[in-house]
DNA sequence: GTGAAAGCGCTAACAA
DNA sequence: TTGTTAGCGCTTTCAC
């Protein structure tokens, strides 16, 4: 491979004008600026990554540690880091903790030797505090951890969007299916909407699950089940995954959408606004909040763009209407 | 950070005492190698992945390269390759090309810096060859991509399939749903639906769109379009998301899935054994085909996982039936 | 504005 | 079996 040096003899200058003219260091003549550049071009010299980041004790690379790439959140939380990142220059380095604390300790230690410039975490759901360390820029997206800075979307508030939808709407016998109680971000989601509900003067039939579908669908079996004069006229879920899957149970059971049942979801996943019928739910500004994790590590903070909640938004689409 | 040489110090031996332990190098004495690992434990050493990099000019990572992490099917690819390497004691370096050749080109220039044990390519769908070169080990997965091995389910001998089921069911009036023409893949997969029936004397209606929703449902809404004696009794897609639009596009036109039309897809997305009715598809080995790119890469590839065709298998759900 | 040179933390070749 | 040491390719002082 062509190195920095051979590139330095080539233009007949010392490598520390070359690696002057890679940092784009203003203080090179623009002879010799020129000169270096072109012999780079035409050794078609390709800077070792691994190199500066031992001189600087950095790379330019930011770990993101995630739960699940399938979860079309994260997916999509992914996408947008990624773009972000490389917008600015640096690689993401992917790690998946399935959830699992232990696992996630580990990766995260595998990951440190890398010597990322920051990492984007979005930690385990349960289970101890993580008990890894280091003095790289950390940020926690969509769940808290420990003492690092927060960004995410207000779970609270959203589902108060939520309840109000279809307080508003008209509806009064109405159902949450809720996340895990272990589950902070399921927590704070459950009481935004009960708070709201029970300030109108409703008490909701609660029932706890996964985010998945599967919890939906069973759930929502569970909830629609009851005979028809007691039956919730309306299901909000903590997720949209749920609020598919009990699509599916009142399939089953003959319930149409939104006209003897109207549901409302949470996250706005792509697949929200694909399905039969397209689902009202409650955005998040994903894009916004991986921009913000990345400009947070790599040091782009400006004032106004730090950590921090992000307002949810409600995207009204074809699965609520007024009871009938 | 501690490194290396405070370890040596701090337990009086040798940095290359230091570095064999951490090799799990045989050849270090049992009592020494203790006393190495309790002081690592002790200083809590974390050893410099960057160094070790330049130093051996390869580092512990593999590059993935996909068009879009938002796409179940590569979402599925992007969690079991994390899987392996991270196994194998690798970290992977994400990189999302959009399907745009630039920025697949720029992506790979980026990536190459931090000198990656291997290199994992999705290739972009269309346009010229990528021009990028460079020695480390690399293998396309799904598409191929100029002279390196290839990784993927066969595609044409998994499109057989799918005719092959809906002709045993009995249907003759059967469309297809084709993929974009540029793209080899969508190719293949079209010629295996088509040959297998035109084996059997059947000739197919073809409308050829995008691999996503919209042009599973657009094009669909068009073929269901015709009148009832000439409308076809199954369609066939060259992805589950089509697949998935389709079955929108029929409920849209209140023809039941299967009653009044069978769907069968190509990928088995997580999806596809969710939504109802659960869409009969033609699986794809993910996992398999992960883990053989993953043991390519880092040089694991004992006989029998070579790079290579794998084979495709029928998932018989609720979505096909025989004509009425 | 440019060059010279030290050194980031490891590995591997060689010596003992 | 263990120690010593050169050097991987850069960045960054320090001279000039």
């Amino acid at each position: 491979m062509v190195n920095i040096k051979d590139v330095a003899a080539r233009a007949n200058v010392s490598v520390g004008t070359v690696s002057r003219v890679l940092a784009k260091n203003e203080t090179v003549g623009k002879e010799l600026r020129e000169l270096v550049e072109a012999t780079i071009r035409e050794l078609n010299f390709r800077p070792s990554g691994v190199a500066r980041g031992l001189r600087r004790s950095r790379t330019d690379m930011i770990g993101l540690v995630i739960p699940d790439i399938t979860n079309p959140f994260f997916a999509e939380l992914a996408k947008h880091v990624e773009a972000s990142a490389s917008q600015a220059g640096f690689s993401v380095l992917l790690s998946i903790t399935n959830d699992d604390p232990k696992i996630e300790l580990s990766q995260i230690e595998t990951l440190l030797r890398s010597y990322p410039t920051g990492l984007i975490v979005v930690p385990t759901q349960f289970g101890a505090p993580a008990k890894w360390q280091s003095d790289i820029a950390t940020v926690a997206v969509d769940r808290r951890l420990k003492n690092y800075p927060l960004i995410s979307v207000d779970h609270y508030a959203g589902a108060g969007l939520a309840a109000q939808h279809l307080l508003q709407l008209g509806h009064r016998r109405i159902a949450y299916i809720a996340g895990p109680n272990e589950s902070p971000v399921s927590r704070e989601r459950r009481k935004g909407f009960l708070d709201t509900l029970i300030a109108a003067g409703i008490q909701p039939e609660v029932v706890e699950g996964h985010f998945d579908y599967q919890s939906g669908e069973v759930l929502g079996k569970h909830l629609l089940s009851s005979p028809e004069d007691v039956r919730p006229t309306a299901i909000a879920t903590a997720s949209d995954q749920q609020a598919i899957g009990l699509m599916r149970a009142a399939s089953d059971l003959d319930l149409k959408v939104p006209d003897n049942l109207s549901i409302i979801g949470f996250d706005d996943i792509p697949l929200a606004n694909l399905i039969t019928p397209r689902l009202t739910t409650i955005s998040q500004p994903v894009e916004q909040i991986a921009a913000r994790a990345v400009a947070f590590v790599i040091g782009e903070n400006a004032a106004g763009t730090n950590a921090g909640l992000l307002d949810a938004t409600l995207v009204i689409r074809n699965s609520t209407a007024a009871p009938r």
